[in-house]
DNA sequence: GGGGTTGTGCCGTCTAGCGGCACGCTGTAT
DNA sequence: ATACAGCGTGCCGCTAGACGGCACAACCCC
C-alpha cells in the first residue's frame, strides 16, 4: 500500500505548504511529478483538498481533516465527559483549561477554554506537548506505572527554558512529588511565560490516558493560587476519570 | 486510486465509529475483510489510526488529522491575521467570535474564541454552516456575485426553525440589506437560541472567502447591541481583508 | 463444550497504478 | 521579438503490488 503511503504524505505536504502546485509537491516528496498530480486528482476527488481557483493550480486542503481530527481524544466520549467540568473549572479559576491526551511518547491538546483576561496563553489545538516540560505530560507521567516513566527519560530530557528539567534524578523526584500532591506544576519549563497546574484522567485499566490543566501566565501564578487551582484540578479530573467508568483511586496523579 | 478512497474512507470510518474492529469496519465499507485489514495496517503505519491496546484490537484515530487540519483556512496565514483581531473583537464585546471559511456550498466554523459569560454557544470546530441560515453564510452570500448566491438559492433553502427563511425573494432582499447595512445578522434562523451578527471576509479577487461573527445567545440579543456589534465585526473584517493584502472596499459585505 | 465470531496471515491471479514522455501554456530574461 | 525554462496536464505500455478468497487460532456467550 505504498500507494496510500504517499497519498498521505502528499496531504500533509499540502498542508504545510498550501497554497502548492504539483512540481513544487513532486519536489518535496521526491515523486515522479505524474504520480503526485494523479494522487493530488484522487485527494480532490474524494474531498481532502481542493484546487485554489486560479490558474495556475494551486492545492489547499479543505476541512475535511478537522472533521476527523474532532474525534482524535482517545477514548470515546472523552470530550462531552471534560467539556462541562473543564467549563466549570474556567469559571471557578477563570483560566485558560486545556484537555491534553496522550499519544505516543507526547501529550497533544485537543480542546480549549480560554479565560476572560487579557493577558492569555493561546496553543493551537493539536499542539504537541512533550512529557516532562508540560504540567499535563508530567502528571501523565507521574500516573503512569515507574517503568513507563524510565522508558520516557531513558530517551532522553531535552531543554527549553532555563527551568526546565533535564536531570533524570531531579525528574523522579518531581514525579513523586507530583503524586504524594496531587497535581503537576509546570513554571515556565516549557515557555518561560506559561505555568500551569495538571492532573492525569486515568481510565478502566488505571492508566492514564489524557490529562486537565489550568494554565496561568507566569505573571499571575503566585505562590497562593498553586495548591487552590491544584486543589480544583484534581477534583476536575477525579470527576472526568469516574464519569468514564472508574473510581479515580489515590492522589490525583496514581 | 481506489486504493487510497477507500483508505480516506476506512479513516473516516474509524472516526466516526472508534473504538472500532475490522470486522465492523469491513462490513460498514462493505469491503472484504482481509483488505480492510491491510488499510487499517498501513493507515496505522502512517500514523493516523492506532490500535486501542487491548484485545481485541481496537482502531483509534490519532491527532494526526488535527495536525493537518489546522491548516484548513483556506487562504495562508488567515489564521495568524484574524486571531488579533477576534481577540479585540471579543474584549470588546465579550461574545463568543467565530471564524468561518467558504467551502463548497457550506461556510465551516475553523476558529473559536468564547465570551466568558455563563450562558453560551459552543459549537464544535468543523461545524458546517448553511449559506441562507447562519449569519456568517448570509455575509458571504451577500458579498459573492449576484449569479453565485442565485446559483446556491437554486438548490432550495431548507428550514430549519421558524424564523429560517425559505423564500428566495425574501433572502434576495435580504442579502440587499445586509450589503446596505454592512453586516449581516442571524436570530434564530438556524438554531432558536442562536443570534449572531457577521461580515465577509474578502481576498485580493474581490470574493469572499471567509467570515467573522460575533455570537450571542438570543436571549442576550436586545435591539441596542445589534448596530453596535454590527459596527464592531464590520470593522473587524475590513482590518483582517486589508492585512490579507486588499483594501476592504464598500460596505462591509461587499 | 460447541457454534459463531473475531483478528490475523498466506498466496496465486490479474488489475490498476507507475512513471517516462510529450504537449501547450505562461512568465521571464535575453 | 525571441528563446527558454518552468509550469500543469494527459497518454500509454509494463509490471509490481494490491485484491480477496481462504484457513486458522483465540475468544465469547449461550
Amino acid at each position: 500500500m505504498q500507494n496510500v503511503v504517499n497519498a498521505l504524505r502528499a496531504l500533509e505536504e499540502v498542508a504545510v505548504r498550501q497554497p502548492v502546485g504539483v512540481a513544487d509537491l513532486a519536489r518535496a516528496l521526491e515523486l515522479p511529478k505524474s504520480s503526485v498530480q494523479r494522487t493530488l486528482v484522487t485527494l480532490h476527488g474524494a474531498g481532502w483538498i481542493r484546487p485554489a481557483g486560479g490558474t495556475p493550480t494551486r492545492w489547499l486542503v479543505t476541512t475535511k481533516a478537522l472533521h476527523v481530527g474532532r474525534h482524535a481524544t482517545g477514548e470515546l466520549g472523552l470530550r462531552d465527559v471534560a467539556l462541562p467540568v473543564m467549563e466549570e473549572l474556567r469559571r471557578s479559576t477563570d483560566e485558560t483549561i486545556h484537555l491534553a491526551v496522550r499519544e505516543g511518547g507526547n501529550v497533544v491538546l485537543v480542546e480549549r477554554l480560554e479565560t476572560s483576561q487579557p493577558v492569555r496563553i493561546i496553543l493551537p489545538l493539536g499542539q504537541n506537548l512533550s512529557m516532562h516540560a508540560s504540567a499535563n505530560g508530567k502528571a501523565v507521567l507521574a500516573a503512569d506505572p515507574p517503568e513507563a516513566a524510565e522508558r520516557y527519560i531513558a530517551e532522553g530530557l531535552r531543554s527549553f527554558t532555563g527551568t526546565t528539567i533535564t536531570d533524570p534524578q531531579k525528574l523522579r523526584e518531581e514525579l513523586e512529588e507530583t503524586r504524594a500532591r496531587g497535581y503537576a506544576t509546570n513554571s515556565g519549563e516549557w515557555r518561560a511565560d506559561v505555568s500551569a497546574v495538571a492532573c492525569a484522567v486515568v481510565g478502566e485499566s488505571g492508566l492514564p490516558f489524557a490529562s486537565i490543566s489550568v494554565n496561568v501566565p507566569t505573571s499571575r501564578m503566585t505562590p497562593g493560587v498553586l495548591p487552590e487551582f491544584g486543589a480544583l484540578v484534581n477534583a476536575a479530573a477525579k470527576r472526568v476519570s469516574a464519569a468514564l467508568g472508574r473510581a479515580h483511586e489515590g492522589g490525583g496523579a496514581r
